[in-house]
DNA sequence: ATAGATGCAAATATTTTGCCGCCAG
DNA sequence: CTGGCGGCAAAATATTTGCATCTAT
C-alpha cells in the first residue's frame, strides 16, 4: 500500500496508548543532522524533514507515521525515502528498531539513539509503553561483554506484562509477540 | 512465496552461522505437547509433527524453516497451519518469538519456552548467536517489577556486537536492525 | 561536474483471512 | 456428531530493488 498521507486505525491506537510518556528527554535538538554532518553525510531537504522529525519525537515511530508526518510538511517526501533514511541512519547507529513484543503487529518502532540505553516495558493488554533506566542494565551489559568476549555495540531490553490497571483483568494473556 | 520445501539462501545462511550453539538444552522431549495436553488443546497430525520439531530443535527456527522441517516429514503440512500453530503456542506462553536484531533481515525466529530466561547475544558480522543465562537479568526483570508495578509476563534481551574473531575487521558495522 | 540521493513502479517477503470440507475427541 | 482444525486462494502488510532523473557539494 501506499497511502499517502492516510493515517490506519492501528497506527492511531498505538499512538493514543502512548501519549503521556515523553521519549527522547535527553535529546538535544539537531542531533541527528548534527551527527550526519560530522560523518559528511548529504543533507537533503527530505533528509532535514525526516531528521527533525525524528529528533523531535515525542512517541515512537514506525516508517509509516514518520512518513505521515513528513507528508504533512512536504508531500513531496516519499515512502522509498523514508525506508532509505532509516537504514542509513541504521548503519550508522543513530538509530534503534524496536518491535515492542509486536503487541500492535509485526511492525517496527524507531527512536534516535540517546546517550544512554533504557529499557521498554509495555503492558500486553493496554498497550502503553514505559521507559526505564537502570544500572543492573549496564551491569549485565558489562558482565555478557566478560563472559562472551563481544564488544556490544546495541543492546535492547523488552518486557512485557500486565500493568497495575490490566492485572486483575488480565485472565488469558494477550498475544504476546 | 510458497516455495513448498524449498530452502532459501538467508536461511541456509543463518543455519550454517549458528551451527554447533545448541539450544533447548533443558527442553524435556515431548514437552510442548504434554503442555498442550494438559490444556486440553486438540491434537492433530500436523500438530504433532510441529510441536516435535520445535522441542527437538537445536537452533532458532523460523516459519520457513519450520515448514521445511515438516514437509520432510509430511508434505500435507501447509504454510498457514505453520502460522497458526506458532500463533496458538504463543497464546498460551509457550513460544518465544525474537528478531535477533534483524541480523538477517525481517524475519523472526522461535524458540520454545523453557524453564529459565536467557539472554541472546548475536555477532553482527558472522551472524553466531550465543545464548547466556544471568543472575543480573533475574534482578533486573524484579527491578522492574517493583519500580513500574508491572506484574512480567515476557522478558526479552537482544544484544549484538563483534566476536573476537569479527572485531579487528569490524570498520563500519554492519546494519544493525 | 558528479557521486550520491530521490521518485516511481514493480518485485519480494512475510503474515493474515475467508471459506469450506474434514477429523479428533 | 460437531466444533475446532487444516487446506487453498487471495488479500493485507511491510519492505526492497532497478532504473532514470535530479541535486548537494
Amino acid at each position: 500500500m501506499d497511502s499517502g498521507a492516510g493515517g490506519r486505525a492501528r497506527e492511531n491506537d498505538h499512538r493514543r496508548v502512548s501519549s503521556g510518556e515523553r521519549l527522547n528527554v535527553y535529546a538535544e535538538p539537531g542531533k541527528l543532522r548534527t551527527a550526519l554532518a560530522r560523518r559528511g553525510v548529504r543533507l537533503t531537504r527530505q533528509r532535514r524533514i525526516l531528521l527533525d522529525i525524528m529528533d523531535q519525537a515525542e512517541e515512537h515511530l514506525t516508517a509509516d507515521s514518520i512518513l505521515e508526518r513528513a507528508q504533512k510538511i512536504d508531500p513531496r517526501v516519499h515512502r522509498v525515502t523514508v525506508y532509505r533514511t532509516l537504514e542509513m541512519l541504521k548503519s550508522h547507529g543513530l538509530l534503534d528498531e524496536l518491535d515492542l513484543l509486536h503487541i500492535h503487529g509485526h511492525r517496527h518502532y524507531y527512536e534516535s539513539h540517546g546517550p544512554r540505553d533504557h529499557i521498554h516495558v509495555a503492558c500486553l493488554r493496554c498497550g502503553k509503553v514505559r521507559e526505564v533506566e537502570s544500572e543492573l542494565f549496564e551491569q549485565l551489559k558489562r558482565q555478557v561483554e566478560r563472559d562472551t568476549g563481544i564488544g556490544i555495540t546495541v543492546a535492547r531490553v523488552e518486557i512485557g506484562g500486565y500493568c497495575e490497571n490490566c492485572r486483575p483483568k488480565a485472565v488469558a494473556p494477550r498475544n504476546t509477540s
